[in-house]
DNA sequence: GTCGTTACGATGCACTTGCATTGCAAAGAC
DNA sequence: GTCTTTGCAATGCAAGTGCATCGTAACGAC
């Protein structure tokens, strides 16, 4: 077994370059010789590790969704649910240059998704996960008195994420302002914490 | 002055062509040859009327726009403020066909706006136009008594519309029912319908 | 009729694209 | 050392692309 090299740390220097070639460009733009070049590799070596243009673009699409939800995890480790709860919401709004870059991505996933069941079924996974994630960060702050009882917490955290990413699509096509979103998020999140809802 | 056809008609036609493929294949698909053939046209017809495919697929952005509010204006003519406001929030969600094909193509120009500003600006307008459209939906119903007072009337359209095109993203992708996003938005707007916010 | 203008249709071309192929070099196994 | 397997790099190629160009047919003004 010779040249023993880290293969999905290749594949991840790969797909950071596709990541940025589609925040820029779509994902229309993104060529074999554009993400070689943009990931400072040779073609071959993106072919090698990515038979066909599709597996690329779906290996950057599953990297991406697998990415955001380690990050969140680990940002949100110390904080108490409600907390954890505003940051998975205030993801979806590009503040950061990070996060503009990932609600870029994301977005052009969304619109891939029309003729690609694979990116499509990855989405959905992610959606699923997101408000498995945030329902039960609302069953725990409730059991914490955080928040009061009310709404199901399945369609508490849909609605906000639902929310959230209408916020941020208009945040990034730059119809809104990127505060005047986290804020709207903001008083929907203590208006949940204040007054019981149906 | 010879040959007297009319051009807007010609464009129309052209146009629901890149429509229907922008739907289909997204806005990658959309290719000179590829839209006449959906048309029925010669590639040259479609070069006469749109120099440019960036021409071609700018032109697509502003027809839909403009054509979604046309037949919402419409469609909600003899309805009550508080009606046509939820048919202005409805109509983010993919129901019929026709719906849906237009969340599509309007995901798919989101997603372009990162690279090309004159859709973001068309597409800013739209935000803009449809938030105003809402607010004034919303300071009609309560002089009619229809909608208790409460929020600031851009903010609560700008929330309803926000909301909707996150649900309608969703049932895009196929991670959430029609049925249920339109149930959502109804609980929404009678919710404000019945309590004041804030 | 003719003349000029417009609306195309047809074709050609330079370029880019994804992918197949080929060759080779590095690194264990022996 | 040899051998074998893997990890690439280089090149080639057919297909598809947007766009320029050229020809021409239709129609109105005169």
């Amino acid at each position: 077994m010779p040249r023993d090299v880290d293969h999905d740390q290749r594949r991840r220097e790969i797909v950071g370059a596709v990541w940025t070639i589609v925040a820029r460009q779509g994902i229309e733009g993104v060529t074999l010789r554009g993400v070689a070049a943009e990931a400072g590799v040779s073609m071959g070596r993106v072919q090698h590790y990515f038979g066909t243009r599709d597996e690329l673009v779906r290996h950057a699409c599953r990297l991406m969704v697998e990415g955001a939800q380690a990050e969140h995890a680990a940002q949100g480790q110390a904080l108490p649910p409600v907390e954890r709860l505003r940051l998975l919401v205030h993801r979806a709004v590009p503040t950061t240059p990070g996060f503009t870059l990932g609600v870029a991505v994301w977005t052009a996933f969304h619109a891939k998704s029309v003729d690609d069941p694979e990116i499509s079924a990855i989405l959905t996974d992610a959606h699923r996960g997101g408000v498995r994630e945030g329902a039960a960060l609302v069953v725990e702050a409730r059991a914490r008195g955080d928040l009061p009882d009310g709404e199901d917490p399945a369609a508490l955290a849909l609605r906000l994420l639902a929310l959230a990413e209408g916020y941020g699509a208009r945040v990034l096509v730059g119809s809104l302002d990127a505060a005047a979103a986290l804020a709207a998020l903001d008083r929907e999140i203590d208006r949940a914490a204040a007054a019981p809802r149906d």
